[in-house]
DNA sequence: CAGTGGTCTAGACCACCCA
DNA sequence: GGGTGGTCTAGACCACTGC
């Protein structure tokens, strides 16, 4: 049943049960079978599908009752994003039932801000490859977003890579290397000029900024940058389930 | 060594090696033993231990490197914020270093509004408990939070109720229930007339708004609410870390 | 190569819920 | 009491890293 390689046990239960949750074949409200039975029927151990259920229930898929069973989750049958989930902005969008694209507006290589000097810890005057997008939602400007990346990570000539990559593989693919976590600060403001009409914003609606910076496993910061969100059009949904 | 009753195993683990950090015993950027070693010492078993460090990596306390060992993370000896303790308001404002204090400003029985009625699944003018509370910051007015559970749900009268509690003991204590997940919407807006008097805002800067619904295991609504942020004043700091 | 973290298993016991 | 999820253990093998 669970024969792929490369991809984890637990990852691949993961996916099935998700997958039998939204075609219904478990229904909303309906008690899943039990572990022992689930671990039986896809060949693997107790421990595996523990873990599957768990990543469901941690996304509000799912609700556990010690000594009842596991139930699907009724009311989250359309509202899924997690945190992790918060930064792709790509599948954001599309679970917000709009088409997405990236517009890359500007791919330039400049000196290093004083913020971005100190959050990438970088020498006087180092330069920065500078990646200026817009993401689109049905051909409205929803998001813009602005990373600044160390031109010394980059492995290719800035005018070679693409624009429209999601920024965790542009890293992964120009830099050789991989995310390994991030810290973000979340505000609200008033958009600035240029901002309010790249999201043709008519009045001085305010938005949501989330500016980041993320390190690699070696802990050496990869990039920092900032986007700001037309929430009026996007919403930000998250579920958080306690123990 | 680990000997408390009703605590598991692998949260006294959490604690122990949290405290070991903090007190930098383990020093920033240091290798931890190995997780054989820690089990060994601590006497519990590996995925104990691996459990606990789970839970550490995904604070981004600690950064787990396969084939080599797991570091202390130097970059974040003070941004402890994850998706959970969003809500803790209290710890919010300790952890950005000031003195935190709850101020009821209102707490009454009144009937449901329509949002209300939609969330909470209650019928025509059910009425509901109404909490408005101020989170202050060293005396200074930081979040405002209103509060509305079904008063059908309170097994006390109404002006028993002890409102200084945070909202999770408080639906605990007087609901005779647990908060099992919540739904979380994240917006920007320009104060009202009202809110900006309590939070003692001069301009209209924007504010971060949290509206949020809590659910209880058997998937019954328990609370709607919103809360506004003045994030100038605390900073809604995150980390994420994959895999 | 030896040692590390990453994955998985089988089996045990407990706390809890419901009939 | 029987079945469920919650916890924990011991042991195994793998993938990867650094020397």
């Amino acid at each position: 049943m669970l024969v792929e390689r490369r991809r984890s046990v637990a990852s691949q239960a993961t996916s099935i049960l998700a997958e039998r949750i939204r075609t219904q074949l478990y229904a909303p409200g309906s008690r899943l079978p039990s572990e022992s039975e689930l671990a039986a029927e896809l060949g693997v151990s107790r421990a595996s599908i523990r873990s599957a259920l768990g990543r469901l229930a941690a996304e509000g898929m799912v609700l556990r009752k010690q000594g009842d069973g596991t139930y699907v989750n009724a009311r989250l049958q359309h509202i899924p994003t997690t945190l992790s989930g918060l930064w792709d902005f790509l599948g954001l969008i599309e679970r917000s039932g709009r088409a997405p694209a990236i517009q890359v507006l500007a791919q330039t290589v400049r000196a290093a801000s004083e913020h971005e000097l100190e959050a990438l810890a970088l020498e006087e005057d180092e330069p920065v490859f500078h990646l200026r997008r817009v993401f689109l939602a049905d051909d409205t400007p929803a998001i813009v977003a602005d990373n600044a990346i160390p031109l010394a990570l980059l492995q290719q000539p800035p005018e070679l890579c693409d624009g429209q990559l999601p920024i965790n593989e542009f890293i992964a693919r120009y830099c050789q290397t991989q995310i390994a976590y991030g810290i973000f600060d979340i505000d609200a403001l008033l958009p600035d000029g240029p901002t309010q009409a790249l999201l043709r914003l008519e009045d001085q609606s305010p938005l949501l900024r989330l500016r980041q910076v993320f390190y690699d496993r070696q802990n050496e910061p990869l990039l920092c940058g900032s986007s700001s969100y037309n929430e009026k059009l996007l919403g930000l949904r998250l579920v958080q389930s306690w123990s």
